[in-house]
DNA sequence: AAGCTATAGTTCTAAAATAGAACTGTCAAA
DNA sequence: TTTGACAGTTCTATTTTAGAACTATAGCTT
């Protein structure tokens, strides 16, 4: 398969992938959730090639995920702040986080904890059903094709 | 960075990425949820090179998402079947199927729909907070340093 | 005015990963 | 005894990524 294929495959996992399944583009969105804005500070907290991370801006710019904003004239200089799509992709990295918190950690505990404001509490995210709010498990779930499908499933 | 350092990482995004962070793993898994366990069937429905999708089942196996079960002694053949572990990377591939369905899509409408058998719905998946069960947005999460926070945040 | 610094990139070469195709080994069925 | 299914492995060519150096604009320092 041809990557530049991916996005129009029949399958909205394929089309996320795309955009978002590779490992710079995961670690330069977590930066843009933590508020990290500029060029520099992108290189230097994830130590990406300035190639590579040049790169990966353009497209996330080229995808509607960021957006390119003038913060000074002379010399002409931009930061790079999520779009709503953007910000859309955070129950992505948030099950990301979470899964890595409960699977892949140490001794030490978890690098960070998340603090819901409306609440004020520690939390974990929590994926539910829109319909009857029950903790979702692969298991309970069957998949129908809908109108989009080809022939390739997912 | 080398990415055999990313799942030492003080950061529970980089240790997941560095275990699903790449476009065939993901589109692995997807077919794993959609129950296919057999190296043939992997391979023809995703046209990855057989070099590579018997490369991504190994690490699979060795970060103890799949298991590789014998289904025929003689010749020994095997399938590779979700762990409990790997089960629950289902939110992030329903976060990312559902961001897909909402920022990807095209006239032809969603190419799967999913049913949730405990309500009999048609369903979104909904990332909510743990503690007060509202749905969640970055904007009202706070970010902690938690007890494994070296330097790097994430 | 000359030189240093900050910011945001681009360009180059070497190393690593991926694509694509062919090959191997085991056994069952025709 | 030959063919086919299955689960890989091996090989070369192409693409991607790493790492370092270079460019460009402008402010600040001496």
């Amino acid at each position: 398969m041809k990557w530049d294929m991916l996005d129009e495959e029949p399958c909205s996992l394929s089309r996320t992938v795309a955009v978002v399944g590779d490992r710079w583009t995961l670690l330069i969105l977590r930066e843009c959730f933590l508020r990290v804005r500029r060029f520099e500070a992108f290189q230097s907290s994830l130590q990406i090639t300035r190639h590579l991370l040049s790169e990966r801006l353009k497209k996330l710019v080229r995808f509607g995920i960021l957006r390119r904003v003038p913060y000074s004239e002379a010399p002409k200089r931009y930061e790079y702040i999520l779009t709503q799509k953007g910000l859309d992709l955070y129950p992505i990295i948030m099950a990301m986080v979470h899964w890595g918190d409960t699977h892949m950690g140490d001794e030490r505990g978890r690098p960070l904890l998340h603090e819901h404001k409306n609440c004020g509490k520690l939390f974990d995210p929590v994926m539910v059903c829109s319909e009857c709010g029950e903790v979702l498990h692969a298991k309970q779930v069957h998949v129908h094709a809908g109108p989009g499908r080809r022939e390739v499933v997912g």
